[in-house]
DNA sequence: ACTGCACCCTGTAGCCACTACAGGGTCAAG
DNA sequence: CTTGACCCTGTAGTGGCTACAGGGTGCAGT
């Protein structure tokens, strides 16, 4: 028994990726269109396997697919140097820096805005008065 | 002079919103479509300035386009208790301090990835075989 | 009166990374 | 030989815009 063949289902559990998504991944050419069996069912093997779990792992990490695409293409020059990697690394680590920055300051406004809410009617709610333009809220 | 008429352009610089973005709100609902001038063009007052700041600052607090129709149906019954505005800012809240923590627990990973690379030949990369699956790393 | 330019109009398509159908075909078990 | 789980293609939808294309309007300068 020397690597089974997967059909889309198989590989879609072996990876927790749905099957929509393979068929996605794909079409935008980040997998290669797979062999077919008689009935035309995709037929994966252990490379579609690998690569599509690499793919996936990208993604929870929060890679771009287009940083994937480059990913995988420097994964396969191995004897190169992995500076390139480290820059798409680096790049996406500051990235998502940033974010957190941004949804932490905004979390603070949103916070102070909601402590100061009264409990009171709409009138005098603070919420609504932090969204309002000066002067429109009566 | 009592509320010069603004065109889409003037309303937009007044509220930092791009034209298309206004029409967009326009077409989804969220601004009321308004009066247009001889020649067709749309007509604003002070009240869509105040309906588009008050949207623009929730959309900066990050509230979704739904949250905001409610937000802005709701400070229109002055009367009413600011409860259920309170409930949606502090879902919102919730929904920002989850995405704060994933975020940062997605950093270090990616940091503690990025710290091993030992910047050698792409075969040796710690990235790549953080996210090779087992044993497909040679 | 004419020209040029900035602005406005509608409608449609694109972005990201999927997700969700509709309307069919295939395959294995019972 | 039917049932039901799976597979196929193709298209449209999500959120929140953004970017055209292909036209019309308004006003300042000449």
């Amino acid at each position: 028994m020397r690597s089974a063949v997967l059909t889309i289902g198989n590989l879609s559990k072996a990876t927790g990726t749905k099957v929509e998504t393979i068929r996605y991944y794909e079409r935008i050419g980040l997998l290669a269109a797979p062999a077919r069996t008689a009935g035309n069912y995709r037929a994966y093997g252990k490379t579609e396997l690998g690569r599509l779990s690499f793919i996936r792992r990208a993604r929870e990490l929060g890679f771009g697919i287009d940083q994937i695409r480059a990913l995988l293409s420097l994964s396969e020059k191995k004897r190169r140097s992995c500076k390139a990697i480290d820059e798409i690394a680096r790049e996406h680590l500051e990235h998502v820096d940033r974010k957190i920055s941004d949804l932490v300051m905004l979390r603070e406004v949103l916070h102070t805005t909601i402590q100061e809410c009264s409990r009171g009617t709409v009138a005098t709610c603070r919420i609504i008065e932090a969204l309002s333009p000066v002067g429109q809220n009566r």
